[in-house]
Formats: structure tokens, C-alpha cells, sequence
DNA sequence: ACAATTTTAGGACGGCCGTCCTAGAGTGCT
DNA sequence: AGCACTCTAGGACGGCCGTCCTAAAATTGT
């Protein structure tokens, strides 16, 4: 039982510290430290660094398609569907302000990497942008359903990363109403 | 003479090797064997790393001035040199597909490091807000024009973050007319 | 031409990194 | 109770990092 535990809570606290911190700056130390276990036995849970980042982005996947299907169930039109993406800036603008988008800042880093997992990391953006562009087509934008879902995307990584670089709240606010003002336009 | 130049051409490669690897990423031993010296000589010009990264940004402070002041004499309008500001998405989408913003990408990384020179990185984000602000007020925005200012400078943030997340450029030509035609309503 | 100063090369240093190894502790099954 | 297996701790290992030191080379000023 305390096997797939351990095992879960390492990822779990990879996953925020590569977050907060970024991957590079993470250390074997940094995360043995706050789970609580050996540096050493770390490596009868995972092969590698990059063995823990998989799993991070794995375990992203998931959540990230759980959440898409429980907006799902619980809002009744598209539209307000749509907002749920949106209201994330809101809901997370805290840690947005101190550490930006997490799935925006990863792929940028790995990016300058040049890491092979980048290609995973970009499965959460597809997520969302392919559940995005299932919202916009209900809503009868049948011909660019997909470049209204990359537009809101890259929307909403613009103000998580000004928000960040001038670790402000206020900007995040306006730019968010500014976003639903401009979704009004395809009800 | 040569002086200067040496200390001037291990900022410049440094200024390269930051934006397409990374601040941490990048090593001593990465700046000294693209610019051919020693690596021990590097602490005659500059006293740390974080010296040579401060350099590297007083450096992007100073371009992007010069730059903002070309733009000024050689448009005639202001809605002219606002689209400037949104071409250089295009004239660097090379790169910006590789290694996304410079600007954007390395405030991130310096706010998940907590790092002190964050406050004069976001300065080169300041010199285009405000001079973009003015533009905006000459347009006769009067009421918004900071507002306008940071909202042109979130989208191109979030067209560069996506353009290289996906390393994909059409996104970024599209997001690019989106930007113009939004850019229209407020001549 | 010579002394003073600046610039350079190259190695040495501690430190932290990711990784690996080994021995012991814990656990479950018969 | 005894055995097999899983899990854990802690240290050892090469390697690279940023930094510093020293001595030689180049340059400058007189």
C-alpha cells in the first residue's frame, strides 16, 4: 500500500517544485528534503531525473483531463464551460503572480533545453486546446473553432506571464475581464 | 581599445547564450569557448556570473531604448510605430519558434529563481509599456492608454509562449493579424 | 628601451549535482 | 518462525559548476 504511496507523493512534490522552482534548479536534495525520505532510495522508485519529470507530466496529464471532464458534467452550456478555462487565472492567481502559468513555464524551459520531453509537456496545451475548440464549435464557430481555442490560449498565457514578471494581481484582474468581454462576442 | 571590446563581446555572446539555453543553464565554459578565451580570465572583466548577467541586461535596456527611438523617427504615426512593436513577432519568429521571448522568457526563469536582478529585468517590459502608453495617449486614448499598453504587451507575450511551445510559426502569423485588426479599432 | 599596468591562460579549490552501491530494516507469505 | 522480497538509509563515485590564484604575455606610458 505505502509502495504506490511513496511513489505518488515523490511525484506529487516533483510536480510543485518544478513548478515553483523550475526543473533544472530542482535538486535530488530539494525534493528527498520535503518528502521526507533518503537521497539514495530514490532510485529504487524512479531510474533518472528525467524518469521523475515523465511522471510529473504524466500525473499533469491526468489531472489536467479530469478537470476539462468534471467542467464538463457540472456546467451546462459551452459558453460556461469556457469560462471555467478562463476563471483558472482567477482561481490560481496567487501562485500565478509568484511562479506564472505551470504548464507554460515548463514547456518554455524545456524548450531552451532542448528536452526530449518537451513533446509530453505539450500534451497539456493540446489537451486544453482540443477541449477548447469543442466548446467553440458548439457554440457554432464551425470554421475556426481551432484558432479561437489557440487564441484563447495564448491569451491566457500572456497575462499568467506579464502578471508574473510584475508579480501583480491588478493586471490579471482587467485582463481577465477583458477575455470574458471578448468571449460575450461568440455567445 | 581592445579592452572594452573583449568585456563588450562576452556580454554579447552571453546575452545569445542566455536567451537560447537559459541563464542556468548556461555555463562559464559555455560564454568562454564561444568567445575563445580562457575560462580563469572571465573574473578580470566581471566579478560573478550574476555581474555578467547584470551586464547582459543593461545591454538589452540600452537596445531596446535605441530601438524604441528609431522606430520614432522613422514612422510618421503613432498607430505606425505601434505596429512596429507588434512586426517583431515576425522579423524574430525564427527564433521566438526556439526559444520564445527573450524579454518574457527570461523574467520567468529569473522569478522562479527568486533572483534579485528580476526587478531590472522587468525594466526592458517597463520601456515598452510606457513607450507604448504614449503612443496610445496619442492616439487619444486618454482614459486607458496604460491599460491598452499592457494588454498588447500580455498578447504578444502569449503569441510568443505558444508560437514555441508548439514550435509551429503559422499560429504566430495568425495571431499576428488578429493583434493588426484588433490594433485598427483604436485608430 | 624599460618599468608599470593590463590582460591572458591554465590549473586548483571546494561544493553540489545526478547516479550508483551496499547493508540493513521492514513486510508479507508459507 | 523462517524465508523471500521490498523498501530504506547513507555514503561513495565521477563530473561539472562557479570561483580563485598565480605566473606569463601583451600593452601602455615615459
Amino acid at each position: 500500500m505505502s509502495k504506490l504511496a511513496t511513489k505518488d507523493i515523490i511525484v506529487e512534490i516533483a510536480d510543485q517544485l518544478f513548478y515553483q522552482q523550475g526543473y533544472q534548479h530542482t535538486s535530488f536534495a530539494d525534493i528527498s528534503n520535503e518528502v521526507g525520505i533518503s537521497r539514495g532510495n530514490f532510485y529504487h522508485h524512479f531510474k533518472s531525473k528525467d524518469d521523475i519529470l515523465d511522471a510529473v507530466i504524466q500525473r499533469r496529464l491526468a489531472n489536467t483531463e479530469k478537470m476539462l471532464n468534471d467542467w464538463q458534467e457540472d456546467e451546462q452550456t459551452s459558453l460556461e464551460q469556457i469560462r471555467c478555462f478562463i476563471n483558472i487565472l482567477i482561481m490560481n492567481r496567487a501562485k500565478i503572480k509568484l511562479y506564472g502559468c505551470p504548464v507554460g513555464t515548463l514547456t518554455t524551459e524545456l524548450a531552451k533545453l532542448d528536452h526530449p520531453s518537451l513533446i509530453d509537456a505539450n500534451k497539456v496545451f493540446s489537451l486544453f486546446a482540443d477541449w477548447l475548440e469543442k466548446r467553440f464549435l458548439d457554440l457554432g464557430q464551425k470554421e475556426n473553432a481551432k484558432e479561437l481555442a489557440l487564441h484563447l490560449l495564448a491569451r491566457s498565457q500572456g497575462i499568467a506571464t506579464i502578471a508574473s514578471a510584475f508579480q501583480d494581481e491588478t493586471v490579471l484582474y482587467r485582463e481577465v475581464e477583458t477575455l470574458n468581454e471578448w468571449l460575450t462576442t461568440y455567445s
